[in-house]
DNA sequence: CTAGGTGCAAACTGTTTGCAACCCT
DNA sequence: AGGGTTGCAAACAGTTTGCACCTAG
């Protein structure tokens, strides 16, 4: 009964809760659906100007990604540029976290067993009921680098 | 010969890259020397002119950090709300990361040794030439959880 | 004197909101 | 029919930039 992709598991999460359809919100699932890592809103707005068809205003890109980080659907990034950028998360998606290159902004997931294993006993001592957690490495990329 | 204190060593790094002095520079200094966590632009402005005499524009708070954080003074930190803080780095700063409140915003430092030797060890496997790194944890303070 | 530093104001860009029209259920 | 959903446009907020003036070295 599980659902097998993220995109099934999003239409059921949103059903329970109350939700009706939209074609704004189905472009915006089905574009992250496709994704393997972050975008921004602008581009989600680009992305979908793209394909005919599956246009979506600005506003109800906002406030879909919105509805979906507090389904906890999706997971908001913060990877700087004072932009912020959201990626699926849960059963079917990948957990992974981000190298940023902060000379071309080049955004590389990548994933860590003991790294994980450090933040879900921290997640136990901290004061906080955590959620979720974020870790980024930034610095240089190869082709920056040189 | 290494400074005392950030501020001194702050002083002395952009000493050495040509710089010269200047108030609203000064001003951002003093005030990021005294603080445990980062603050964000507006906060910095804010905090300035709440002190007479010590008034920065805010294009200069912006071109501040933008130099202090190429020179590795300082180093953004991104919570949320699409808005960046910046807090002091490097020796004389302890070295931290942060619990952020979803509801209220609360930012709360932690560290972990477990986690920074986790980090440290993932940084030399990564493609990336690794400058720094940031970990976040989200969730619900304790007031907010109830 | 000269290059860098600063302030002001306008321009940008990402994000939010008010409101009327629309469409699932 | 009714309430969630959407689009449009205006309002916002953080950040950046152009330019003239000021100041440290």
């Amino acid at each position: 009964m599980s659902a097998a992709t993220w995109l099934e598991r999003a239409e059921s999460v949103l059903a329970g809760a109350g939700k009706k359809r939209g074609g704004a919100r189905r472009a915006v699932l089905e574009l992250l659906q496709a994704q393997t890592c972050a975008l921004s809103a602008p581009e989600i707005e680009a992305a979908l100007a793209a394909h005919a068809g599956r246009r979506a205003s600005r506003a109800s890109i906002y406030r879909v990604l919105d509805e979906l980080e507090e389904l906890r659907l999706v997971q908001r990034v913060e990877v700087g540029q004072a932009m912020a950028r959201y990626e699926r998360v849960g059963e079917g998606a990948g957990h992974h976290h981000h190298l940023v290159c902060d000379r071309c902004g080049l955004l590389t997931p990548f994933s860590d067993p003991e790294l994980e294993s450090a933040i879900r006993r921290l997640s136990t001592q901290v004061p906080l009921h955590v959620h979720e957690h974020e870790i980024v490495l930034r610095g240089e990329c190869r082709d920056c680098a040189g």
